[in-house]
DNA sequence: AAAACTATCCTTAGTAA
DNA sequence: CTTACTAAGGATAGTTT
């Protein structure tokens, strides 16, 4: 028995086709029964199998879940099965929960960042405590790794631009002075650095700018 | 790690409810779509979260599923088409601000929990410290304060407790030695402290109590 | 919060009744 | 049409990052 996985794509043995139907219809509205006990969600499945068949299951009135669900979609569609008196007071009532979420969400806020503690028990005071350390943390790390990867990234530009600087050097140098350079080049081969031996020469028609720096000030 | 079958139950824990939820949403959606798509049925999925957004699925147009629904169900009760469609649209849209809003303070709080800082740049990451370690400072200074009121309390209730101390300890030995007393008494008479002249008078229908103690344990 | 991981449990394709 | 069986595949609880 080789029992390989499928492929999600219509079923065409009609036998088999049914068999499943009736397997996976199943399945579905056990899942959606599952999951609106164990996470106290409202869940609805309304299945039409192909001749027409109903199969539905609604973790609360099924009318009710509807109404909802026209609210929450901004297209319009459901007007004329709705009351709309009906539907103007749902909404109101929704926006009156999601009102109080706000209001709930803005004191857990203005908390974190000290104020209206009035009303806070020392227990709460050091929950909020724990919370900011770890967040300070948190956020301080963050932080850093981003200046970490600030500085290579500008330690990288900078040993960049000192090998323009010293090509730059050695090629004015050789400009300027090509005797003396092949001069001192033979005597000093071994010497680092710029050497910039300018000597008694006319530079006044050279301009040559160069700006090394760090970007803003950083903390 | 010990990974037993679940109980169908409300899961009282928030996180893992949370968790819960995201992870078989997901999968009941997918069933419902994959057994449209095998079975060649009209499937549709409904989720409300607790928190009321909506999670769904439609095989079809979910209007249509949904009139279909209620034609099976002859619970089709046909409107009239009110002009209320301005107003519905105009809660729909202060509906759609409300919810924008609470993204916003949903993500103020978590970047103030230390969450989601990809995002943040670090003059951002900076404002952030700045916000915490201002919050600590008020949140500790609130706590310090509670903490020494209560340690005032209890000092005024201990102190309390000791002048009724010296007072009985007075009264017993009045009673026990009356005669010693009224010699020292005498002899050192500005003393301070509760000076109960009672004088060498029968006191044995005198019944005294005292219970001395801590409140609960605190912190 | 969201995603990866993995041991375990659950669903189901294929088949037969 | 539903049920029973079973091996394989899929979903997911608990945990980690």
């Amino acid at each position: 028995m080789v029992r390989g996985k499928i492929e999600i794509k219509r079923i065409e043995n009609v036998t088999s086709k049914q068999v499943t139907f009736s397997k996976r219809r199943k399945g579905l509205l056990k899942k959606a029964h599952e999951l609106s006990v164990l996470c106290d969600a409202q869940v609805a499945a309304i299945v039409f199998s192909q001749k027409g068949r109903l199969y539905d299951f609604a973790s609360s009135d099924m009318q009710k879940m509807m109404e909802r669900y026209e609210i929450h979609r901004t297209e319009y569609f459901g007007a004329e099965r709705l009351q709309k008196q009906q539907l103007v007071q749902e909404l109101k009532n929704e926006m009156a929960k999601t009102l109080d979420q706000i209001e709930l969400l803005e004191l857990h806020c203005r908390k974190l960042m000290g104020q209206d503690l009035d009303s806070c028990s020392v227990e709460e005071l050091k929950e909020i405590t724990i919370k900011l350390e770890k967040s300070l943390t948190i956020v301080r790390s963050r932080k850093a790794k981003l200046n970490e990867e600030t500085i290579d990234k500008l330690k990288a530009e900078i040993s960049g631009e000192k090998e323009v600087l010293n090509e730059t050097s050695s090629l004015r140098q050789m400009f300027e002075e090509p005797t003396l350079w092949m001069h001192s080049r033979s005597l000093e081969s071994e010497k680092s650095g710029p050497s910039c031996g300018y000597g008694n020469m006319n530079i006044s028609d050279v301009k040559t700018e160069l700006s090394i720096g760090l970007p803003e000030s950083r903390e």
